[in-house]
DNA sequence: AAGTCGGGACTTTTT
DNA sequence: GTCCCGACTT
């Protein structure tokens, strides 16, 4: 990286006021947010004490931390640096008393507050088929967005008065709502929305705490600041407004890269944040680093169809892109989604060949459910691939269902880890017993533990399910007096060990399917080494508050909770690079494929006839051209099984939406496809017959002596875990085929093929 | 109480 | 196709 480029020194020098940073993609948007902290430092000759900088992502938090680091050449200590769910945790976790939580408060992720929910319409005999628990998790997190709360409603549980709106919301939603912030209060579970509110009450409700932190801080910095919601904005607009000395706050963003609105947030921020904020300096960063012009003039286009910007318009000073063939951006069209895969995947083949790196590449499709076709194109043409986003390691069942246990033994009135764990492994306490305990707690006002401690006093309990009950508490006591021993203390990865081993979760999951049970146990493991690993966050002295220390345990369970990204661990690793377009913002790569780019799927159905959405849709489309830095590879295809169903697609009107001339339609190359392709003019009429009268994709695990079969009887293979091993029997077909393999180092098991790697 | 089968739902994702 | 849940069987 050369010198900081006009615009952005203006940006990086600005005086202490409050300052909006419209930074289009690829303009060194977080270089200059990493040298505008730094100058302060060094030139305003601020404490790193007195900087707040937000950012929407752990990734991108920590990240700016280190570059941060990097420049001042001194550790960053004091520096508040975070998401808004990790600052608002940690303020909450200093002032729990005057927020109105207990101290042993734990984090609840949105698979929890599903399960919640649930429970609580079971409870409240809602019908969940008539009132979707989803659709009530939404309502619930939007109007905690909002800063509204169940006490908001009026006594009718019609209107919400407080607001002065006259919407009408189905009253059970509100029951649900007001049972549910009982029930959170009640077990001491904060949900991610929760920790926003409750840190924005504190706030207002609390003016001497108000007072302290608007002194301490001499400087906001905000990061991506058109994916905030309203609460984060009232959270900011409350710390900085009003405030002697002035409270400068720098905001950056990108209104056309705003692809968040499905979720809260609310581009209208920025607009906002120029009148509330007035006077604020305004400055557009438009000199983009990243991608040639064709991609650039392609991206400028596509985005001048939005009716709803603040107006921006990139462009380059790259010159090594004058419009010749190998710079335009390359359009592909296929018969079917496999086709369209194998093209990718033997592009990508080619590419290699001549020399490229698979991790320069990256394939961006609008929707998860894609990837697999994707991956199954690569594994054939033995294309090594990292997939991102999909279930990551904290939220798997198996790891919820051991910190779950963690939770219990470290506060007895979580009843969501109660709930959760009461009968896995299964020990004979059936939905009779579960349901009096239930009953009982909610009669008496008191957590299921107590409640099950009580009943069983009571002598409430055929003597089986007694008993049952009565291991089971026993269990939990015991854990903690052999984990939480003030006089022996252990350390974190050993009492997670422990508590696992003593669960019995081990010898539950070693019931199920072999491949299941092998990837479970792993993960199992993988637990202990992550708590081995952890290093609780008290880099800030605030944290280490000598009124509230954290445990290790409770630190642990807050990370897994907050932080649960996947370490990148191999990211070393020679590998493609596959992720939705949504998880691909703010990363770059030399060359990018969308795939998928049809009407229906891409603009996604449910945007097609609303404005807002389809111009949310065609922001999405905007990053995703914005990625490529030297070139961009659509495809779309003529039909496509979705769901089981293959249904004819038309090219999305994105593709319209690029100039003709920035364009080259391109077709297939390799003779060795396993697909017609001689021509991609064929009469369209026959296209969703293509699946059926063209020979399948010789797939890897659907037949096991097909002579195209990656894996035979005696062949070697590698495993991440065990390493190398000779393949000795199998059984099953498809996804659930097993093999036997002869590890190496010794001993045999069988595992499902999908985690094993041929060697030739 | 626990395990098995069939019907319906199914964007995007971080925290 | 796949996951989840509820109804059904053992």
């Amino acid at each position: 990286m050369h010198a900081l480029n006009p615009h952005q020194t203006q940006a990086v020098t600005l005086p202490l006021s409050n300052a909006l940073i419209l930074a289009g993609a690829g303009s060194g948007k977080t270089r200059v947010l990493v040298h505008r902290i730094a100058y302060l430092i060094s030139h305003y000759g601020l404490s790193p004490y007195a900087i707040l900088a937000v950012t929407f992502t752990n990734k991108a938090a920590a990240e700016m931390r280190s570059r941060i680091e990097s420049i001042i050449q001194q550790p960053s200590q004091g520096l508040w640096i975070g998401t808004f769910h990790g600052i608002a945790h940690r303020l909450l976790r200093i002032h729990w008393q005057e927020a109105g939580l207990s101290q042993t408060f734990q984090v609840i992720d949105s698979d929890d507050q599903l399960r919640l929910i649930k429970r609580i319409m079971k409870d409240l005999n809602l019908d969940d088929k008539q009132t979707s628990p989803k659709n009530i998790q939404s309502f619930i997190n939007n109007q905690k967005d909002q800063g509204i709360r169940a006490s908001h409603f009026n006594s009718n549980f019609n209107y919400n008065f407080n607001q002065a709106k006259n919407y009408a919301y189905p009253s059970e939603f509100i029951q649900v709502y007001v049972s549910y912030e009982n029930l959170c209060n009640q077990s001491s579970l904060v949900d991610f929305a929760e920790l926003l509110l409750r840190a924005y009450e504190l706030w207002t409700k609390n003016q001497n705490l108000l007072t302290h932190y608007q002194s301490r801080f001499k400087a906001l910095l905000v990061d991506e600041f058109q994916d905030t919601n309203q609460i984060q904005y009232l959270w900011l607009k409350a710390l900085s407004h009003n405030t002697n000395p002035p409270l400068p706050i720098l905001v950056v963003g990108d209104d056309d890269q705003s692809i968040y609105g499905w979720r809260g947030a609310q581009v209208g921020n920025l607009a906002a944040f120029q009148k509330d904020f007035a006077p604020v300096e305004l400055i557009r960063l438009e000199e983009n680093y990243r991608s040639t012009s064709v991609i650039l003039n392609a991206a400028n286009h596509l985005i001048n169809n939005n009716t709803q910007r603040l107006g921006k318009n990139l462009f380059t000073q790259s010159t090594q892109d004058n419009l010749n063939k190998n710079n335009l951006i390359n359009l592909y069209t296929a018969f079917n989604e496999l086709e369209e895969a194998y093209f990718i995947a033997n592009q990508i083949q080619q590419a290699h060949a001549s020399g490229h790196l698979l991790k320069d590449m990256a394939i961006l499709y609008r929707s998860n459910a894609q990837s697999r076709v994707l991956e199954e194109a690569l594994l054939l043409a033995h294309v090594p691939y990292r997939v991102y986003g999909g279930m990551r390691f904290f939220e798997r069942a198996e790891i919820k269902t051991a910190l779950a246990y963690c939770r219990l033994v470290y506060a007895r009135e979580d009843d969501s880890a109660f709930e959760r764990i009461i009968n896995t492994p299964t020990r004979s306490i059936g939905e009779k017993t579960q349901s009096d305990i239930r009953e009982y707690a909610k009669n008496n006002n008191i957590s299921l533990w107590a409640a099950a401690i009580n009943l069983l006093q009571a002598k409430a309990f055929p003597a089986r399910a007694a008993s049952a009950l009565q291991n089971f508490i026993n269990l939990i006591n015991q854990l903690q007096q052999q984990t939480q021993d003030p006089n022996h203390l252990i350390p974190l990865y050993e009492q997670i060990d422990l508590i696992i081993k003593h669960s019995g979760l081990i010898t539950f999951y070693q019931k199920e399917e072999l491949s299941k049970a092998e990837s479970r146990l792993e993960n199992l493991g993988e637990l202990i080494t992550a708590a081995r690993t952890f290093i609780p966050d008290n880099s800030n002295p605030d944290n280490a508050n000598p009124d509230t220390p954290l445990t290790p345990m409770a630190a642990f369970l807050s990370h897994a909770v907050l932080e649960s990204n996947d370490t990148q661990a191999d990211q070393a690793q020679d590998a493609v690079q596959l992720m939705t377009i949504h998880s691909s913002k703010g990363l770059e790569f030399p060359w990018v494929f969308i795939s998928g780019l049809e009407e229906n799927l891409f603009p996604s159905p449910g945007s097609i006839n609303d404005l807002n959405k389809l111009e949310e849709e065609r922001r999405l489309m905007y990053v995703g051209i914005t990625r490529a830095m030297k070139k961009l590879t659509l495809t779309h295809s003529e039909s496509r099984r979705i769901y089981g169903e293959t249904t004819r697609h038309y090219p999305s009107r994105f593709l319209r939406e690029i100039p003709k001339e920035l364009i080259l339609s391109i077709r297939h190359t390799n003779n060795s496809a396993p697909y017609h392709s001689s021509s991609s003019s064929h009469s369209s009429a026959h296209s969703s017959t293509y699946a059926k009268t063209y020979p399948k994709a010789p797939s890897l695990f659907s037949d096991n002596s097909n002579k195209n079969s990656e894996f035979e009887i005696g062949q070697s293979v590698r495993h991440e875990t065990f390493g190398l091993g000779v393949i000795l029997n199998a059984q099953g077909t498809g996804d659930r085929l097993q093999l036997q393999i002869h590890f190496d180092q010794g001993g045999s098991k069988w595992l499902t093929a999908l985690r094993l790697t041929p060697v030739k």
